[in-house]
DNA sequence: TTATCGCCTTGACAATTATCAATCAAAAGG
DNA sequence: CCTTTTGATTGATAATTGTCAAGGCGATAA
């Protein structure tokens, strides 16, 4: 793979401490691809041969089951995904593909388990984004079981507002029918719920959010760092 | 700590391979404590201060907001639990509460972390644990968003009756209220769950399950593995 | 044995969420 | 420019799930 893509690669948490000959090996034996929007990248039951990274574009993360499917994650640069399935050699949960034109590394899994046997320092590494993911989930599971639709909107509309800086208007990340999927409901419930946020102030004009009291919708949404702070 | 539970402990994956006087290092600074039943052991929010290991009885996980609460997990002997908190040395995410008397053991977050640091192969075997448990999180979501709670019952029964040694005739793991919470409803909509599980045959006497129809009950639930077994 | 307690169940009802069909609007392509 | 497509919205309706109140049933203790 082209080495100008290294430094941005090595200086993820996942690749910064460990030994430059085992990343050497690492990158010998990947390759990047770039991906046309809306192009299949793995699907879940399958083996999980390469631990994959984000090198531009973003993917959806998503599983399916009796027919129905559901938006699981993002994943946006630069960030790895499928760590968990290449680790424990077992098959991908979900499936992945492309929501625009994407530049992905794929790094051979058995590479990622012959390396993690013997670098200590990239298992280090490797233990501390295993359990920042793990934590991330539980997250939004307590966001699934204790929040209704409208109160995962709510919250979801105050970190986004965080994330894109604070300020009182901002734009959504992905379209509304993703957003639907990721906040477990239907994309007709989702645009009925916006107009549910109405009495706290929420506008919603196509992709940009106004937030006219932030007060009120907070008073609504109750944000709690132990779901919605995704840092810790 | 009684030096008659190491043996034990020493067995679990996650302390299998570690050297000798890195165990002895954890046991030694770690104890054992005996609780009642219905005893709050952790809240979330606290500092992660001991990773915890069940040794005997069993422990509820579980989470709170806005004044409504659910189960997120039981824990069983043998097996730890807190490990990503006490890793990322970050708050609790989860509540835990004993179910019935149980014997616990504590061992400090920072003797865990210093061993880590130092120890790779008990590094490697936190990350195997880890990705485990991510993916049974990521398993039940999924389970949470592709199903009905009638689909989640039925599958939860299958599963059960699987780790009851496959018959046609076995109990619940625990009482009904827990079950539903666990299965993210109210009782009294699992009450009504069973009811409409009749038609396929499932008799329930108490917290004892029949399934009078195999075929009809996994024609209805359509488990999947990367949904429903918890090994992989 | 009887009383009490906790849990489960049931009925009636309300809230939430999903489904289906139609329409609208904006983007993409010829 | 106009057509086609895609996603978003809306209305009507149905299914699902939750809430509240009452009653039942079994375990436990006096």
């Amino acid at each position: 793979m082209p080495q100008s893509a290294y430094p941005e690669i090595r200086k993820l948490d996942l690749f910064a401490a460990m030994a430059e000959d085992h990343f050497q090996t690492l990158m010998r034996g990947a390759y990047v691809q770039n991906f046309p929007a809306h192009i299949d990248l793995i699907a879940e039951g399958e083996p999980s041969d390469f631990l994959h990274i984000v090198l531009s574009g973003s993917v959806d993360l998503f599983a399916q089951w009796n027919g129905r499917d559901t938006s699981m994650a993002t994943v946006r640069p630069i960030s790895t995904f499928i760590l968990a399935a290449t680790i424990r050699e077992a098959p991908y949960l979900m499936s992945a593909r492309t929501l625009e034109k994407s530049r992905i590394v794929l790094i051979p899994s058995q590479d990622v388990r012959a390396v993690f046997d013997i670098d200590a320092n990239f298992a280090r590494a490797i233990v501390t984004e295993l359990a920042q993911r793990y934590r991330a989930v539980i997250k939004t599971q307590k966001d699934l079981k204790l929040r209704t639709s409208l109160e995962r909107l709510a919250n979801y509309i105050l970190r986004q507002q965080k994330r894109a800086g604070g300020g009182p208007t901002f734009g959504l990340e992905f379209e509304k029918r993703r957003l639907a999927s990721v906040l477990g409901m239907t994309p007709e419930n989702l645009s009925r719920a916006f107009k549910g946020l109405d009495p706290y102030g929420v506008v919603v004009d196509g992709t940009r959010i106004t937030i006219g009291s932030q007060t009120d919708l907070e008073r609504f949404a109750k944000p709690n760092p132990l779901i919605d702070d995704f840092t810790t």
